[in-house]
DNA sequence: ATTAAATTTCAATAATTACTGAAAGTTTAA
DNA sequence: TTAAACTTTCAGTAATTATTGAAATTTAAT
């Protein structure tokens, strides 16, 4: 397998686990792209390397830094922006689990209490309990889950690496 | 609020959390009904509280089959087939690591692999060198999680509750 | 201030993904 | 063995999601 064969590969395999994972394929590709090349690239690069429109890659570009997966950098005497991809992987896996964290486990932990506000009446006392107990467990769990998703997302590598070792053994 | 509206609240939040995380949002709402329900559903129970055609529930309840979180049951004297939902969210948050474990993580793993197959010529010896070192570390952080949730999908709750604690402290 | 370069926005369009419903297939009871 | 009950399949359609490209806006050099 040649080099470009091999980074084209790359970029599709990364874009289609993205895309499994409900984050856009496009965004993911250009991720891609960045975590194999180490220097700086603009939108252009990106819209060239890709084939995709100028829209596309800007909007995709502003979510990743927002994601805090890509850096802005300027060339003195280019007046065009340039961005360097984040290269450090657990970082990146950090920045991502935090986010989808807030973006996806979040409201659904505000909708399993609200809706354990559920009134019950003579009639169905019992449905109503057996129903909260069981958005109880739910929420019981998916609040483990939180946690110990935020402890990874402030934790470094060797914390990491530390616990997976004790766990596997 | 009302028990039917917290329920119909539950299968939306449930079917929304499944789509944002690349899951068939009909197939998380069908999963939801019956985390809620004790009793036994028919596909055709399914198709009226959700309002789907036949062959959509159809479709999903036979991957809530394979994915483990329903099982078939039969109740005498009746000919249709009958489902029940797996109850234990911590048994359906491993089956559900377990699949997409093989249906995601296995495949990006394989082509990682065979991406470092790549092959250098003099001129791009060290570009070579960089992006197989590149490709060589996400390996490894893929391997690791692959370890690890292997090891969380085979665990009981007890297990991950005494490591929870441990982490979070 | 002017203007050319660069970035952002967004309505229109394309691509992808999911759903329907009817027909084909299967099972079971008599 | 027939036929009714039930399940599965899948081509056509609908709904959702992503992308384009050109116009509007912003930025920065002169």
């Amino acid at each position: 397998m040649e080099l470009a064969e091999a980074k084209e590969k790359f970029i599709q395999s990364w874009g289609n686990l993205g895309s499994n994972w409900g984050v856009n394929k496009t965004m993911a590709q250009i991720h891609a792209l960045f975590l194999i090349t180490e220097e700086l690239l603009s939108t252009e690069d990106v819209m060239d390397t890709l084939q995709i429109s100028r829209g596309n890659a800007n909007m995709n570009i502003r979510t990743l830094l927002e994601w805090g997966l890509l850096y802005k950098e300027s060339i003195k005497g280019e007046r065009k922006e340039f961005f360097r991809g984040e290269k450090d992987i657990w970082l990146v896996a950090r920045r991502v689990v935090r986010i989808r964290q807030r973006q996806e486990l979040e409201p659904m932990l505000n909708a399993l209490q609200e809706i354990q506000q559920v009134e019950s009446t003579e009639k169905n006392k019992e449905e109503v309990e057996k129903f909260t107990e069981r958005m109880q467990s739910i929420e019981q769990f998916s609040e483990s889950a939180d946690k110990f998703l935020t402890k990874v997302s402030k934790s470094d590598e060797s914390w990491f690496w530390k616990i997976l070792m004790k766990l596997i053994k």
